[in-house]
DNA sequence: TTTTACTTCGTTTTT
DNA sequence: CGAAGTAAAA
């Protein structure tokens, strides 16, 4: 009996299609994993291929990791030897041996969103935009989409000659290019682009990667954008063994440049292109996926296929209507207490699903009204925590003193008397000199002209100076600690704002570990390793599977994932699909709200509640939504409610009245448009200047119930009560505690309430109050 | 230069 | 409604 047993008929096929371009259409959740696991152990142990001749691209270092465990478990050797990897990883672990070919340090920095706003913002004064009539956001993605597509700033320029606002952008595109490339930085974008330039520049160095890369693999395939389908096709050049899994369905990120015409053109790229479909499901019930087929069913243009499984009907999807969001999380944090109290469910099994990011908090507050251990997937990243920046700002000036973003950063933490006018005269003596800030920094007191600012700049340098000598023999966790030290963090902090000086502190001591465990993982890593690492994680890298919590996060984020019980809150018009996508007037944008839809729906394996509310507090004012036109394109036998009727326009009913002398029904607005909570969970600490970050999403969960955020990282010690105390809990009142088991980092606590029965909780987020 | 108070502005989704 | 940016004050 081999491996390749468990397989069905098409999958078997795709595993052992090995030569030639290969496009695999794989459904949600018809095992596409299993089949590039299985294709790349068959290439190694039938074919002969030696593992380090192997590529394998996905989307996440999750899905990376992923894959590496489940290659190493099916090969008996060698599953080290392959690149398993993103994008973004491959590129930087290339360009950080030849980028030095095309006009870089191989020491570059890596900018992220919000170091490349900054750069904006600074090239727009240089340039004198009024940043009335051109947004920063609109300038970054007009330039994030060029790179994209692989237009340069040459050809952006040539093509902007006779439009004025493409002249403007044109101009910041060159200018935001050279402040890059004289900081010696990449943007996430450049990442791509700069090793597509590297490979149309040196051959020699392409070839030596196309004789690296023999076999290719990419993962997620519909996400690809232009410049990424350069790169591999590049890559795949000369063997044309490439193999991509997709699905045209599930391609949810246009808005990044993502390039639908990558999977629906494949066979034109690739004219001997074998095609396989992956149809049969094996994660969801009938029911789910008659739904999902219902709905994508409405999209035009896509490669034709459907869904099925061979399990039955099972439970219909529920639908539920509120009046509020407020009800709407009420609703869910109940079905999940029920589930997991009285069905033996476990809180990993359940998630819920959102569009927009924002609406998570009204969520969370109930969860913690409700006792319930959750994780927000997103939201803000860990690593663009102030605190944590400015660390790593210290870093990267270590690193690289090219960086001057980063100098900038630091120069006044902790306040230095350096302020932005000494800033900008040293600046422009850099300019005049073309030298880097840091340079001018280094010789300022030789310089004329500065003013007596510049002695201020002098035990900068100097501590910098000795922070490099340091890092030579200090590992990165060493260097970390020595930096908080020297320029007393902690006191910094704690002048700023000492309520969540010691939040913050607790991140960058979060920092410190990670920095451990990347040492321990990688000997030979060198801080520049380090930071590059750093910058690329992504939210759902850090999602483990061993803690039982719902998790709660936006659609985008749970592609790839699977759940037995899934919510889909905000079910409406408006929300989803979003106002954006349906004022466009561009059905195209509809399409892709749809797709999302579909994700969601796929995700669920037995049971799918949607809920929606009639009305919704939307940047301080309330909206009332109709139900969500993707509901409305599930067939009602699927449904365990019915819809409401179609809500009329005001024009309709005026019409309607005129004609027929009719006064038509008042549906909307509901009554119950005031509804308040009973009794809000007033957050401790709002979710406001200290924004939760995730870092597995425990800040954030923490920062609201007012928990100290230590304790997510190490077991709970300190609550006052024991067994057989009486105590008084937010929703359920008082009872007695009649048990108590500890768990890895919480106390698991029953107790016995007077009113609401017995009920068992984690101490963390019951807040129970002795009494 | 830094802090404070007031205004304005806007919200999709993110490697 | 909340964050972020700007103008005025200390």
């Amino acid at each position: 009996m081999s491996i390749y047993d468990s397989l069905n008929k098409e999958q078997k096929k795709a595993v052992c299609h090995t030569e030639g371009p290969l496009l695999i259409l794989a459904g949600a959740g018809s095992g596409k994993t299993r089949v590039l696991t299985h294709r790349i152990a068959y290439l190694i142990e039938e074919m002969g291929v030696k593992p380090w001749n192997i590529l394998a691209i996905t989307f996440t270092n999750k899905a990376a990791k992923e894959m590496r465990e489940r290659v190493d478990r099916l090969v008996e050797y060698g599953s080290d030897q392959i690149w398993v990897s993103t994008f973004h990883s491959m590129c930087v672990r290339i360009l950080r041996r030849y980028i030095d070919r095309i006009g870089f340090g191989t020491d570059f920095s890596i900018y992220d969103t919000d170091d490349q706003k900054t750069v904006i913002k600074a090239v727009m004064k240089r340039l004198n935009v009024d940043p009335k009539q051109f947004k920063e956001r609109s300038l970054m993605s007009a330039i994030s989409s060029a790179k994209d597509e692989l237009i340069s700033v040459r050809e952006y320029e040539l093509d902007a000659q006779y439009d004025y606002t493409k002249k403007v952008i044109a101009q910041v595109y060159r200018e935001y290019q050279e402040t890059l490339q004289s900081n010696n930085a990449l943007d996430f974008d450049d990442i791509i682009v700069k090793t597509v330039e590297l490979f149309h520049r040196c051959p020699e160095v392409l070839d030596s990667y196309q004789e690296r890369f023999q076999y290719i693999m990419v993962d997620e395939y519909q996400d690809t954008n232009t410049a990424q389908f350069e790169l591999i096709r590049l890559l795949a050049l000369k063997y044309r063994n490439l193999c991509v899994v997709g699905d045209d369905d599930q391609s949810i990120y246009k808005f990044r440049g993502a390039n639908i015409r990558n999977i629906l053109d494949f066979e034109k790229y690739f004219e001997e292109a074998a095609v396989i479909k992956l149809e049969q499901n094996y994660r969801s019930s009938q029911t789910i996926l008659d739904a999902a087929n219902a709905v994508i069913s409405n999209n035009k243009g896509r490669k034709d296929k459907a869904l099925w499984t061979e399990r039955g009907a099972e439970s219909k999807i529920h639908l539920r209507q509120f009046d509020s969001a407020y009800e709407e999380a009420d609703f869910i944090a109940d079905d999940v207490a029920h589930k997991v109290r009285r069905e033996g469910l476990s809180y990993k099994d359940c998630a819920i699903l959102y569009r927009t990011n924002a609406q998570s908090r009204v969520l969370e507050e109930r969860m913690i009204y409700e006792g319930i251990p959750y994780n927000v997937v997103g939201g803000t990243n860990f690593y663009s925590r102030a605190e944590v920046k400015d660390i790593l700002a210290y870093l990267k000036t270590i690193d690289n003193g090219r960086d001057e973003m980063a100098v900038r950063r630091i120069v006044n933490i902790p306040k230095r008397g350096i302020g932005n006018a000494t800033l900008d005269k040293l600046s422009a003596k850099a300019q005049e000199m073309s030298f880097t800030l840091y340079d001018v920094m280094e010789i300022a007191d030789e310089l004329s002209g500065l003013g007596k600012s510049c002695a201020k700049v002098r035990p900068f340098v100097e501590l910098i100076e000795s922070f490099r000598e340091k890092a030579e023999r200090m590992t990165v966790a060493e260097l970390i600690q020595e930096i908080i030290h020297r320029i007393d963090y902690e006191e910094y902090l704690k002048d700023n704002d000492s309520d969540s000086a010691e939040d913050r502190m607790e991140n960058v001591n979060e920092l410190i570990s990670k920095a451990v465990i990347f040492q321990k993982q990688n000997e030979e890593a060198t801080l520049t390793d380090f930071l590059a690492e750093v910058a690329l994680v992504a939210d759902i890298d850090n999602v483990e599977a061993g803690d039982d919590r719902l998790l709660l996060m936006t659609l985008h984020a749970a592609k790839g994932l699977e759940f037995p019980h899934v919510y889909i809150a905000g079910m409406e018009d408006n929300i989803f699909p979003s106002s954006m996508s349906i004022y466009s007037n561009n059905e195209e944008d509809i399409e892709e709200e749809r797709r999302l839809a579909y994700v969601g729906i796929t995700r669920a394996m037995q049971d799918l509640t949607l809920t929606y509310a009639r009305s919704r507090m939307l940047r301080g004012e309330t909206q009332y939504n109709p139900v969500s036109r993707f509901v409305r394109e599930i067939p009602q036998q699927l449904l365990d409610s019915t819809l409401p009727a179609p809500r009329r326009s005001m024009e309709d009913r005026r019409m309607a009245e005129e004609m027929f002398g009719i006064p038509s029904r008042e549906i909307d607005p509901p009554s119950g448009f005031d509804y308040r909570p009973k009794a809000t969970v007033k957050p401790k600490i709002t979710v406001q200047a200290d924004k939760p970050f995730i870092a597995k999403g425990i800040g954030s969960l923490n920062q609201i119930a007012g928990i100290s955020r230590g304790m997510s990282t190490q077991p709970e010690t300190g609550v006052d009560y024991a067994i057989g105390d009486r105590v008084k809990h937010i929703k359920f009142g008082e009872g007695i505690v009649t048990g108590m088991t500890k768990e890895p980092r919480d106390y698991k606590v029953t107790v016995e309430f007077d009113q609401a029965g017995t009920k068992i909780m984690y101490a963390s987020f019951a807040k129970l109050k002795r009494v």
